[in-house]
DNA sequence: CTATTATTAGAGTATATACTCTAGGCAGTC
DNA sequence: GACTGCCTAGAGTATATACTCTAATAATAG
């Protein structure tokens, strides 16, 4: 694999795992065992190297979210959407972690992600419509669609920082997968008030399958 | 006032407006025009700060939140309740910035902050009760209902963010009050589905108040 | 083989950051 | 006035961080 490849692939890897707070450039250099000097050769600065990972995580993204306009929508293609997008969240889990941090630094990735998130919110929005068409949830007005959308996007995209406050040690080993999977048990909860009688039971089944295995400790 | 408290003002202030990670020691010493030496004669370093303004923050939401056992809920108690934590969530925004960070770098913090959720989901848990004692809403199963809880706890916590990350611009002055409890709109939208008919108009009409003026574009 | 280009090493640097240390001022009290 | 306890100044430090510079080595083309 070329260097400019493994300076990314590590930098990712070790972004997810400390934080790319906790990572700088001469980590990722003694981590390839190549010097800080090549590293910069290959790229300008460490702001550049997370930009090309956003945009392989966009492309990602883009690629799974990519919703058929020819055919309906099922409920395989629901679930589809929902564990690709999880997955890739998983893979590209530090970008959400320093967001703010990372979009003030950078005014392309700043303007990129805004790009990103109204893609996003959009495919989430068409996600409806066609489930709607296709006689899973009820159609409901383009307004409350709209902000069904934003909530789903909200709950996407903070699980993952919610999971990691929510555990008692920093062990990031610890997340599971199955953990992680939890959001779509979440994700379903929203929908849940506008299935349609036909789709209900359906969709309960499959919801069940991500509740969490020891419930949220929420004493009333 | 004491240098003690300008200390953890200064710190809030600076916190807010430029994150936490752009602030150090020395900055908070100079901006209020203190030597180094003596802001560290009160704190022993950076965290022991911001573990106080956690604790400030944590008493203000806990507060807020002390939801009454005797008497039963309004709608009135509903929108106090969500201009409060929103008022709350503007006036230490810094603190989930950088969230996963801060936990990081001190168990104490950690520890409160896990045990601060829990409370903050139980009484949004309680608050769904209660709404349902007073016919506002539909009971639902317990289990249903956390969830649900959970889901606006991460709408609320994570609107902040989404704000700045839909902003052009990284100045956080553009930021209004208005768009803020725009994030009331998003919770109130979580709840359409589960009002009853008596209650439906009244609190559409209250959820139009936070309604975005230029609503968000999200073609189809 | 030679000239050119691409890649790499590794020492080095300017700046920042969290924090320390010593000396001293100031207010109250006997 | 001298003692004491609290507070403050400000120079200083060890370490880290993002990044640079030069020189050397590999790869490739003619």
């Amino acid at each position: 694999m070329k260097t400019r490849d493994k300076i990314l692939l590590s930098s990712l890897e070790l972004f997810n795992e400390r934080g790319e707070r906790n990572i700088t450039t001469n980590h990722i250099a003694a981590h390839l065992a190549i010097s800080p000097g090549n590293l910069y050769y290959h790229f300008r600065n460490k702001s550049d190297i997370i930009y090309e990972i956003f945009q392989e995580y966009e492309k990602l993204v883009d690629y799974y979210l990519d919703i058929p306009e020819d055919r309906a929508i099922t409920l395989e293609d629901l679930t589809f959407y929902l564990e690709s997008v999880f997955d890739g969240l998983w893979s590209y889990r530090f970008f959400h972690r320093d967001l703010e941090y990372l979009l003030d630094s950078d005014p392309r990735l700043r303007r990129d992600y805004r790009e990103f998130t109204n893609r996003c919110l959009a495919a989430i929005n068409r996600i409806f419509g066609k489930l709607a068409e296709a006689g899973i949830i009820e159609p409901q007005p383009e307004e409350l669609r709209s902000a069904m959308s934003l909530n789903v996007w909200l709950v996407i995209t903070n699980w993952m920082a919610f999971l990691k406050t929510a555990h008692a040690s920093e062990e990031s080993a610890s997340l599971t997968l199955t953990e992680l999977k939890q959001g779509i048990y979440q994700v379903l909860t929203l929908e849940i008030p506008y299935l349609t009688p036909k789709y209900r039971e359906r969709v309960m089944v499959l919801r069940e399958k991500y509740r969490p295995v020891l419930p949220e400790a929420v004493p009333a």
